[in-house]
Formats: C-alpha cells, sequence, structure tokens
DNA sequence: CCAAAGCAAGAGCGGTGCTCTTGAATTGGT
DNA sequence: ACCAATTCAAGAGCACCGCTCTTGCTTTGG
C-alpha cells in the first residue's frame, strides 16, 4: 500500500539490481557468449534456479543489459551536447562523435553487445528500440540546430535516391531537406563503421594515433552532413 | 609419394572438408557463439571425440570458418575489380562496394563472424592478417589506380593529422598521397560501417530502399576518397 | 608380413541453461 | 492474533556442451 511496499517488494528490487550489477561485471569480463547465469549466482552466493525467479530466462538478463547499454551510450552523446551548448555545430557534432567513441572504447563488451553482431535466435523485444535511438536523435537535433549550409540545402540528389530521400525525410526530419536527412543517415551509420573498426581491433597494425584519427573523420562527416567549421581565430 | 596420398589422406581431406561444410550450415542455422562440435559431429554420423582428429578444438575450426570467410568476401571485391576493368575509376569503386555488400547480405552469418563482435575467449592466430585485408588492398589499388584528382592530392592536412598520416601512407602505399590514405582508412571502414547496419538489422524501419541508399552513400565515399565521377553522356 | 601410424569409439570430467518439486518464510486479510 | 495465500530458495535432475584419455581396430608402408 505504502511507497515502500513492504520488505518483500524491497528485497526483490535489490537483488534484481545486484544480478544484472554482477552480470555486467561477467559480461565485461568475458563478453555476451559467456555470461553463465550459474556463475552469476555462483558470485551472489545464491543457488543457480534461485534467478529464474528475477529473470525467467538469461535471453531476459540479456534483454536488460542491452537497454541499459543503449541508454548509457545515449546518454553520454546528450551529455557531450548539452557540455557544448552554444558552440559550433561542428565542434558539437564531433564532441558527440567522441563522447560515443569514448564511450565504447570503455565498455567494448555492451557495446559490442548493442552494434556487434546480433545473439543469433535472439531477437530484440519492443522495448530495446526507443533507447537504441538515442544516439541517432542527438545527430539529427545537432543537423536541425545549424543552419544548414547552402550546399545540402539546395543540394539535387540523383533521381534515383529521391524517393527513398524523401520517404526517409518524412519519417525522420520533415523539417530538413532529403539530401540532408540522407546524409545523416550514412554519417551516423559511418561514426558505427569507425567505432566499431576501433573496438573490434580492425585498426590493429593500420591506425596508432587513433583518437587524432577519428577526430579527423569525424570533422569529415560534420562536413559530410552540412556542418561547417568556423573560422579558426 | 604419388600426387594422391594413398586412401587415407585422401579420406582425411574429403572429411575434413565435410566437417567444415557443416560447420558453416550451422554458422548459418545458429551463429557463431552456437556452433557445436557434438552437434556437427552427430550430423556427420561420427562422434564427438573423432572431430578432434581433424581440428584440435572448437577454436580451430573457427578459424578455418574465419579464414574462408575472409577469403570469400576478398575474392568477391576482387571479381568486382576485374569486371570492371576499364571502367571509371569512381564506378569500379562502387562495383567493389556492391560486391562486398552483396556477399555479406549472402552470407550474414559468416560476414558477422569477421566484421561483427569478436567471439570471446577468442584471438585470431596469425594466418587470418593475410585474407583479412584482401578487401583493403582492392580499394587502395582502385585508389592508386586512378589518376588522383588535384584535390586530395594537394589537399592540406590539419597539422595534428600530419604524423599519424605519414606514418600510415609510408606502410600502405608510400607512392599515394598522406591526405589519400587516411581518406581511405575512413572510407573503408565507414563501407563496413554501413554494410553492418543494414546486415544487422540497424536500418530496420529507417531504410526502406537499401541498395539504391547502399549505391549513393558509397559514390559520395568514392568522392571522399578522391575518385571523380565521369561526365553523364 | 608385420611393426608403425592413423583412426573411431567409449567413458568420463566439469561445465552449461532450464524445469519441476519440496518445504520454509513472509505476507495481508480477517 | 492467526491463518491461508503468496513468494521464495534450494535441490534434484534433464539434456546438452567442450574437451581428454584410453582402448582397440584398421590401414599403411618398409
Amino acid at each position: 500500500m505504502s511507497s515502500t511496499q513492504g520488505a518483500r517488494e524491497r528485497a526483490r528490487i535489490e537483488v534484481t539490481a545486484a544480478i544484472k550489477d554482477e552480470a555486467r561485471r561477467q559480461l565485461a569480463a568475458e563478453g555476451a557468449a559467456r555470461l553463465s547465469l550459474r556463475a552469476v549466482a555462483r558470485e551472489l552466493g545464491m543457488v543457480s534456479s534461485a534467478l529464474y525467479r528475477y529473470f525467467p530466462s538469461r535471453d531476459a538478463l540479456l534483454t536488460a543489459l542491452i537497454v541499459d547499454a543503449y541508454d548509457a551510450v545515449g546518454e553520454a552523446a546528450e551529455a557531450a551536447r548539452a557540455a557544448t551548448r552554444g558552440a559550433a555545430p561542428a565542434q558539437r557534432w564531433v564532441a558527440v562523435c567522441e563522447a560515443t567513441r569514448g564511450w565504447a572504447l570503455a565498455h567494448p563488451h555492451e557495446y559490442a553487445l548493442i552494434y556487434g553482431s546480433p545473439v543469433p535466435g535472439y531477437t530484440a523485444p519492443r522495448d530495446t528500440v526507443g533507447p537504441a535511438s538515442r544516439v541517432g536523435l542527438v545527430l539529427i537535433s545537432l543537423v536541425r540546430d545549424a543552419h544548414l549550409g547552402p550546399g545540402l540545402a539546395t543540394a539535387r540528389l540523383p533521381e534515383a535516391v529521391r524517393p527513398e530521400a524523401e520517404r526517409a525525410a518524412a519519417d525522420l526530419a520533415p523539417d530538413l531537406p532529403p539530401a540532408a536527412v540522407v546524409a545523416m543517415i550514412a554519417a551516423w551509420s559511418q561514426l558505427f563503421g569507425l567505432i566499431s573498426f576501433e573496438v573490434f581491433g580492425q585498426f590493429n597494425r593500420v591506425v596508432e594515433d587513433r583518437a587524432v584519427f577519428f577526430a579527423h573523420s569525424a570533422t569529415q562527416l560534420a562536413h559530410s552532413v552540412g556542418l561547417v567549421s568556423p573560422p579558426r581565430p
């Protein structure tokens, strides 16, 4: 009845959080494929079957971790946008990209969980689509806030791309020119291409100074969506 | 002694190939994480322990599949380059990108094996680095063959990127201007960002006509590495 | 022709996700 | 204050996993 619904309810919440914490620890240590319910239970001093009182299956526990990961990277991106309020749009774009990269490098296994290979036999439930779109929404908002350079605003798209561009623009950002929306979607996926190659080790022996390379590439991406760097002082 | 070294040798080769084939089938059906030696053996009518005569461990079998996948996508890219000999560099670039995408869409699980999350606890042996670089080498060769537009050849890089650019250029393509090499590496990773988002389902409910979107984005990538489209007839 | 090498098979180890049953504890309504 | 309903941890057990080791049988090549 009251706000704290008895000791039982409270214990349930606490144990659920403890399970997620321990699971996240094991995720960081071993990766998603090696996440073991028995190991989590062992570490928490309980029996494996008791875990099923809190999560009906291993997949359900994974889903909880996935939602948390999407929220965490989305929060990082949103924080970078907030921290650069007033700066030039291109700089804010790069800051958001770098915050996303930073989170990914700090949480490589959680990043792999959401932007790596989908877990086979696992289909993301509806709960994940909202959190999953947060980074993309941040990027869109930056493009929207910027005064679009005349380049993209009036850019003529090839005839074949126009229908898809207009459809995507209608869905995502009806106030933006279709050419900008298409460029945004491409930049969005390419941003995660850059991050994935770094996190997944594809840049080994290819790129050494990855921070510098990323900052440069993110700046180019900003240009590709019509954000222009301010003149140097 | 002879070219066919006895029935034993030949049987070994055949069984090894059968194991890889069945493993590839299970990879497509269940994904890398659920690849089970016992299931492969069961399907082949042998006992699980017999498999260890052919592959010393599950990881060794995975490595064989990974090398085969890198070779397959590399071959697809090389075939596209060969098929467009004489065409404009930008068109050849787009053809190679589309061939890579086509292979990925046709073999999503093998694609995930090589460009998705690394398998936890598994470190790629040396054998994989050669096959892994084939697509990248194709892209480099196209940029090299093209007459570089004056834009990238003389483009001034930001001071911070110059050392890394010159280092990468020395390693990968000493005959190309550093600015082009940096743009190439970025385009390379961004290409796989586009493909991964499509294969891994991130474009669901975002991009509908994905072939058109990809062709357009690949063309933009070609421009970003200095390849210019020929004038329309 | 026979010793050496290659091989399939079986048993077994410790691990996994998951289910079902049992008995104890807590709870809320009377 | 008590008691029935609910909630829970625990245990046993199922079928599976990767992997190792030993046991014999078959093929091979000198």
